[in-house]
DNA sequence: AAGAATGTTATGTA
DNA sequence: CTACATAACATTCT
């Protein structure tokens, strides 16, 4: 296992396993007991900016959490598992909790690491805070293909490789046309989708860029293809050609050559 | 059970 | 210098 888990560091840093009266934190090499008996630290707030997750502890402390492609939150209740080898924290309370397993990045942050990781981070167009402008201005200036630019989480972040697809996907935008050469409706157009394709994600915790209205009737059973437009998709849904993939930003990007232009 | 994957960073190049 | 592109890394799931 590699040595950077944020268990690690609490235990070694505190001199025992952190357990708390309401919330606790352990892991593989941790005992995992006394879970609402003992007094620890509490999670006070936990805050995201674009993919990125800051954990704030009572402690004064803040784990630093990067789920990357792997990491998962499984959600736990009572009688709790023994954590399996990935978990890297827990976190729980007498009614549940949840297990962070395979995260890429899980860490404590200085006040000055977490500056300086968020500085590298474009406007989110989940946060109040996000400045629209910063958006469009670096899309504005760019030479390099929209389809880069959506992934460079410097230009906006939390746009992964599902919505990049989507997004261009469903405004009909080549995925290779260049920041340039796209007209200020069109960079509009994207913020606008971004802000109300994320808040749908975070409402029904899924990707869905169709009608989540008739995702949500079935309880969220329906398949992955009926709740996006194009990604992974052999056929395209508006015209039935073929869904090609480009590489972009060093992903596969899922488009359709005639409906996208 | 090999390979793809809802991702980022460091490094090299134009 | 800046802005991009590419390789490297990482662990889970199928």
């Amino acid at each position: 296992m590699p040595e950077r888990h944020t268990i690690h560091r609490l235990t070694r840093d505190h001199g025992k396993l952190l357990v708390g009266n309401s919330l606790s934190v352990t892991s593989p090499q941790g005992r995992f007991a006394d879970a609402a008996s003992v007094d620890g630290p509490r999670l006070t707030n936990v805050e995201a900016h674009g993919k990125l997750l800051f954990y704030r502890w009572d402690l004064g402390h803040t784990v630093h959490v990067h789920r990357g492609p792997f990491g998962r939150f499984r959600r736990l209740r009572p009688p709790f598992p023994e954590p399996r080898e990935a978990v890297r924290t827990r976190v729980v309370s007498k009614a549940g909790g949840f297990d962070s397993t395979g995260p890429t990045d899980c860490r404590i942050v200085s006040a000055d690491e977490e500056a300086g990781i968020r500085d590298r981070l474009g406007p989110d167009p989940l946060r109040s805070d996000a400045d629209p402008d910063r958006f469009r201005g670096r899309v504005n200036r760019s030479r390099a293909a929209i389809g880069s630019l959506l992934l460079n989480q410097s230009v906006v972040a939390g746009i992964g490789n599902v919505y990049r697809a989507e997004l261009l996907f469903s405004l009909g935008i080549a995925p290779t046309r260049t920041g340039r050469e796209l007209d200020a409706t069109a960079i509009d157009a994207l913020w606008d989708l971004m802000v109300e394709w994320l808040a749908i994600g975070v409402r029904y915790n899924r990707i869905i860029t169709t009608d989540p209205v008739v995702v949500g009737r079935i309880r969220g059973r329906m398949r992955r293809h009926k709740r996006l437009l194009v990604y992974k998709k052999p056929c395209c849904t508006e015209c039935g050609g073929g869904i090609e993939t480009i590489a972009l930003g060093g992903r596969p990007l899922y488009y359709c050559p005639s409906c996208q232009s």
